[in-house]
RNA sequence: GGAGGAGUGGCCGAGUGGCUUAAGGCGGCGGUCUCGAAAACCGCUAUCCCGAUUAUGUCGGGAUCGCGAGUUCGAAUCUCGCCUCCUCCGCCA
C-alpha cells in the first residue's frame, strides 16, 4: 500500500508507475473519492466537536438544576445529522481504502522497463552447465526410475499437481530442508522461525495477496482461514500492528513451510513433474530492516539464498525482474533461476525481493528512531532460499548419470546419512 | 464441545453514565543539585486522521480503554455480537 497523502500529492509518479507495469487504474475515481472523504469528515468533525461542547454544558446545567431540554433536542437532531454523514463517510473510506489496496508498490529507480519476462535483464551467471554424453530425461522419468516420485498414486490420494516422494526421495527432501536451513542459522545468522500454516485475512492484507489474488489461495471453507502460499505470509505478520525499537533491525529470519497455491490459470503449464504443484516445500528468508539499509539487505538476502545453490554445485543465473514483470507489492526482485538440462532453459528457483515500506503499511509494522518522536515503517524483504520441490528436480536432471542413477552433491550426503548415489530399482 | 472469570497507556493498576483533560504507581526521557553519581525534587511521557502554519516542529479539532454494532444530549462505564487469555469439565495427538 502506498501513502494516501503521497498518492494526493504525486499524481504524475502514480500514473507513471502505472505505465511503466502496464496497468490501467480508474485514477480519477480515486481523487474524486480522497476529495469526498476530506470533505465529509471536516463537516463530521465540526458536528462532532459542536456535541461534544453541548454535551459537557448540559452535564453542568443539570448539575445546577436547570433546565436542558431545548438543548438536548438541538443535540438529537445534530446527532441524527451526524449519523446520516457518517453513514456515507463509512462508504467513502470503504471504496478508498479497496482502492488503494489494489495500488501496486512503486519500482525502484534501478529497475528495467519492459513489458515482460522477455525484457528481465540477467545479472551473472554461476557455474557451468553441465556436459552429457547422452540425452538427459526429465526429473519425473528419472524419479519415477529411481521409485523416489509416484504422481500417479498422488492423484488418488489427492488429485492432479501434488507430489508423492518415497524412501530416498523423501529423504532427500528432508535433507534438503535441512541443509538450507543450517546454512541459513548456522552460518548467515537468521533466526529459525515455524510458524501456522494457515493465516487469517488481515495476515493475507499485509502481505498483498488480498484482495487482489484470492483466486490463488486455498481459503478453508466455513472459515476465515487460507492456506498460506508462502512463509512469507506469517513471518511478516509477527509483527504486525507493532513498533520495534529501532537497534532491533535488522530482524532475518529463515522458515521451513510448506506452501498452498491453486495455481489458477495455468492450466496446461508445467503439468509433469516438481515444478509447479498445489502443495510444496520451501525454505523462505525475511528481513525487516531499516528504511536506509534495504537495499544493501537485498543483494545480502539474494547472496544468501545463492549461496545454497553454489554449495549444491548448480548452475544458475540471477535475473532482475522487469517493471512489466514484477511483482504486485515488490520494488525490486531478483530471480535466481537454476539450469534445467531437459528443459534445456533457466526456471525460477528462488525471487528475493525488497518490497520497501508497501507491506509495512499494509500490515502496520513500524519502529522508532531513538530521539525522535515518529514511528516510521520499516522496509520488508523475503527470498526463497530456496524452492524444495524445484532444488529436487534440478538435482535429478543435473546430477543423472547414463545408467539412470543419480549423484547426490558432496554437501548434501551428511544429510543423506552418507548416501553418494541413488540407484534405479532393480526391475 | 460445556460452565465460569477476565481484557484500561511501555508495564502494574483505579475508574459502574457528565466534576476524567483516564487517578495513582513503576519504567523511560529531560532538568535542578553534584567533581561525578545516587537520592530527593521539578517537568515530559501513546497512536492515527483532518485543518492551519515558511514547518522534520507547533497550534486547533476529531478518533482510539480487546474488536464491531447499539442505547443516550453525552459511554472506559449500560446492552448485544465477535476475538483473545485464564480456571474447571468433556474429548483428543
Amino acid at each position: 500500500m502506498l501513502d494516501l497523502k503521497f498518492i494526493r500529492e504525486n499524481r504524475k509518479a502514480i500514473e507513471e508507475m502505472l505505465e511503466k507495469r502496464g496497468i490501467n487504474l480508474p485514477l480519477q475515481k480515486f481523487y474524486e473519492l480522497d476529495e469526498k472523504r476530506r470533505n465529509l469528515l471536516k463537516k463530521i468533525e465540526e458536528l462532532r466537536a459542536k456535541r461534544n461542547k453541548t454535551s459537557d454544558l448540559i452535564g453542568k446545567l443539570k448539575r445546577e438544576g436547570k433546565d436542558t431540554s431545548a438543548l438536548i433536542e438541538e443535540m438529537k437532531e445534530v446527532s441524527k445529522t451526524i449519523k446520516f454523514m457518517e453513514e456515507d463517510l463509512d462508504k467513502t473510506e470503504e471504496k478508498l481504502s479497496n482502492f488503494l489496496l489494489i495500488i501496486p508498490n512503486i519500482p525502484h529507480s534501478s529497475v528495467p522497463i519492459g513489458e515482460d519476462a522477455e525484457d528481465n535483464c540477467e545479472i551473472r551467471r554461476v557455474g557451468e552447465k553441465p556436459e552429457f554424453s547422452f540425452e538427459p530425461k526429465p526429473h519425473w522419468e528419472i524419479g519415477k526410475k529411481l521409485g523416489i516420485l509416484d504422481f500417479e498414486r498422488a492423484t488418488k490420494i489427492a488429485g492432479a499437481r501434488f507430489p508423492l516422494y518415497i524412501g530416498a526421495g523423501a529423504k532427500l527432501e528432508r535433507a534438503l530442508i535441512n541443509f538450507m536451513l543450517d546454512i541459513h542459522t548456522k552460518e548467515k545468522g537468521y533466526i529459525e522461525v515455524l510458524p501456522p500454516f494457515i493465516a487469517n485475512k488481515e495476515s493475507l492484507i499485509g502481505t498483498g495477496n488480498l484482495p487482489k489474488f484470492e483466486y490463488d489461495l486455498f481459503k478453508l471453507r466455513g472459515y476465515d482461514w487460507y492456506l498460506i502460499p508462502t512463509a512469507e505470509v506469517p513471518l511478516t505478520n509477527i509483527f504486525r500492528d507493532e513498533i520495534l525499537k529501532e537497534d532491533e533491525l535488522p530482524k532475518r529470519f529463515v522458515s521451513y513451510t510448506p506452501c498452498f497455491r491453486k495455481e489458477a490459470g495455468s492450466y496446461g503449464k508445467d503439468v509433469k513433474g516438481l515444478i509447479r504443484q498445489h502443495q510444496f516445500n520451501k525454505v523462505e528468508l525475511m528481513t525487516f530492516s531499516l528504511p536506509e539499509n534495504s537495499y544493501e539487505e537485498l543483494e545480502r538476502l539474494t547472496t544468501d539464498a545463492e549461496e545454497i545453490l553454489k554449495r549444491l554445485g548448480l548452475h544458475y543465473r540471477v535475473v532482475v525482474l522487469c517493471t512489466g514483470d514484477l511483482g504486485f507489492a515488490s520494488a525490486k526482485t531478483y530471480d535466481l533461476e537454476v539450469w534445467m538440462p531437459h528443459r534445456k532453459d533457466y526456471v525460477e528457483i528462488s525471487s528475493c525481493s525488497n518490497f520497501e515500506d508497501f507491506q509495512a503499511r499494509r500490515a502496520n509494522i513500524r519502529f522508532k528512531r531513538k530521539n525522535k518522536s515518529k514511528p516510521e515503517f520499516v522496509h520488508t524483504l523475503n527470498g526463497s532460499g530456496l524452492a524444495i520441490g524445484r532444488t529436487v528436480s534440478a538435482i535429478l536432471e543435473n546430477f543423472q548419470q547414463e545408467d539412470g542413477s543419480v549423484v547426490i552433491p558432496k554437501a548434501l550426503r551428511p544429510y543423506m546419512d552418507g548416501l553418494e548415489k541413488i540407484e534405479p530399482l532393480k526391475t
